[in-house]
DNA sequence: AGTGAAACGACCGTAGA
DNA sequence: TCTACGGTCGTTTCACT
């Protein structure tokens, strides 16, 4: 078992290559059942059910259905970074609140934080980035990248 | 039933609340069964599991695993923006293909291109960077910007 | 951590409203 | 598109290694 990561309490998380085996055919389907697994991995169906609650258990992983955001009426996405003065944790407090934005980051660069917004339309956008988002305590300036097209989003992170 | 989206076919898709109910159900878990979810939204498990079904196959919903990349040794993480010249599908389709790449759109703004790394360390950052990033065709520039601390990471789109 | 077995519950196909 | 139902398969618990 090789040492491959650390856990939000601090303790180490062990992966073999049975367990990235394991998520890798979650990552294919979630809903994929244990016996079926144990048989692609090599395992009786109880060890992949332990094995599974215990990734779930740490964080390591979890199974959830994603949707397409263009495909349930949310035409306009975009990326919006932010330069802020102040507490950047309190701000990307106050955003995460916010229902249309779906991911914040706090970034070292040119922009203190950068957040995934989706929204129904163009007016939804623009009222966001007004009422919500520059009227917030701390932001400075925002630039927006309107998403023409999401040409590729992956799930595999750490088993590629 | 309100007409909601639009799928990959062009044929709509339509979306009531009880698909809805569905979706925040399988968000919350994936691996909940038919049948509670059935009890939770007021439906047979029969009914529940062919909306699922036909929520999938349209590509409105997955179910699948998603894994926190710093538990498994990827300690580095950041969003480049990229300015390209020549065709942007091209670009996004050689970027979708390098196994540290998780995230490619296509933007409109200062940038083309936003494309999401996963790294292990600083190094394999620099490495990407230069060797499969900066020297593909048509990148005139980049911008880093290297994650501080992922904030938070919706997966409910579209039922908020 | 893993297996195996028995009871239970979930899933799937089909029929019918 | 839904419910009802029966056969099959998956899940759960537990005793054991």
């Amino acid at each position: 078992m090789a040492l491959i990561g650390r856990n939000a309490a601090g303790k180490t998380a062990q992966l073999d290559d049975v367990s990235k085996k394991i998520i890798e055919q979650l990552q294919a389907d979630g809903r994929r059942s244990y016996a079926e697994i144990g048989k692609a991995v090599g395992l009786s169906e109880a060890a992949v059910r332990q094995r599974v609650q215990k990734l779930t258990d740490a964080g390591v992983m979890q199974v959830v259905a994603v949707t397409d955001p263009m495909q349930l009426g949310f035409y306009r996405q975009a990326m919006i970074g932010i330069r802020a003065t102040g507490d950047t944790r309190v701000l990307a407090e106050q955003l995460s609140a916010i229902p249309a934005v779906d991911y914040v980051v706090l970034t070292a660069g040119s922009f203190d934080l950068l957040v995934e917004v989706v929204c129904e339309d163009d007016d939804e956008l623009i009222t966001l980035l007004n009422s919500q988002i520059r009227s917030l305590d701390g932001v400075s300036s925002t630039e927006t990248f309107v998403y023409l097209k999401l040409h590729k989003q992956f799930y595999n992170w750490g088993t590629r």
